[in-house]
DNA sequence: CGCACATCCTGTGTGC
DNA sequence: TGCACACAGGATGTGC
């Protein structure tokens, strides 16, 4: 479910947790998230190494080991646990009645990481450096570096002919931006989602550009605020909806005009976004 | 190359 | 209450 700033959240949160900590073991409990690895790669390239860091780009988490990097994608579900014994998580972990599905768990010496992921789009994976992994390799500028500069985005904007809905979720020109900050951001631009990429003016792009900062801004501060607590295998971030302005808004007035909000499909997902003052 | 679309899975909410 | 169906915050591969 999560974007960039929950993704962000979570890797403020989990640095503290491992960070220098070795890891002794690894279990792979659904090798559906190694795909298309095999869980054995995923434990060759990482037991026995120590975590030097935790790092994000874009939706992208992954841990930093002296020759390789462990990545984690969430996708739609996917979320972190933490048990303080491997048997403790073995005895909760995929069972029916608690409906936790961990697929992959790092052994560590102060507690158990987990991945879960009940849908299992998630995926856990094993490279050998950054450049190594198409998915890191193919990114864009990260929506909350400091390069990420209306003058760079501009630039983006001007060689896409695609509608900035489509553009922004491409993660190769902009990582980080996914449906909901997205419609917010155009929400907040009072840009139509519909309109291409190339045909914004300059100040229609960085009015765009203010938009997906200050969002982005916003949603990490409320992601902190409490920050995620891995060790309640229910936790999820709270008060999210309700700094959002026109997602899941279909039928209901919009915040600045009352017209009714729309909803469209846009690259088979859905576009929230009020045709009278985005335009 | 750009683009539309199907696909990977399971859970939840809605309407009948 | 039971059931069918739509839909889900993502990324990738396919075919055109």
């Amino acid at each position: 479910m999560p974007e960039l700033p929950e993704i962000e959240a979570i890797a403020q949160t989990l640095r503290p947790l491992v960070k220098r900590q070795q890891i002794p073991y690894i279990h792979v409990l659904h090798p559906i998230a190694t795909k298309p690895q095999s869980p054995s790669h995923l434990a060759r390239t990482a037991e026995g190494q120590r975590i030097l860091a935790v790092k994000r780009r874009g939706k992208y988490l992954y841990l930093q080991l002296p020759n390789a990097i462990i990545t984690l994608h969430f996708k739609l579900d996917g979320q972190l646990l933490w048990f303080s014994s491997p048997a403790n998580m073995l005895a909760v972990a995929n069972q029916p009645v608690s409906g936790v599905h961990v697929d992959v768990a790092f052994e560590l010496s102060t507690g158990v990481l987990a991945f879960a992921d009940s849908r299992h789009f998630g995926r856990v994976q094993a490279w050998d450096s950054e450049q190594a992994c198409p998915a890191l390799a193919n990114l864009g500028i990260d929506a909350l570096s400091t390069e990420f500069t209306p003058a760079l985005f501009a630039k983006l904007l001007a060689a896409s002919k695609r509608p900035i809905k489509d553009f922004l979720l491409d993660q190769s020109h902009v990582a980080g931006v996914g449906n909901i900050y997205s419609c917010e951001s155009f929400w907040h631009a009072k840009l139509n989602p519909r309109r291409r990429a190339h045909s914004l003016n300059a100040s229609e792009s960085r009015r765009l550009h203010k938009a997906i900062v200050s969002v982005l801004a916003r949603a990490l501060e409320c992601c902190v605020h409490p920050p995620p607590d891995f060790r309640d295998a229910d936790w999820w971030f709270q008060g999210l909806e309700n700094i959002l302005r026109v997602y899941d808004r279909e039928g209901k007035p919009c915040r600045r005009c009352r017209n009714e909000i729309k909803r469209i499909a846009q690259g088979g997902r859905s576009t929230y976004f009020c045709a009278h003052c985005q335009r």
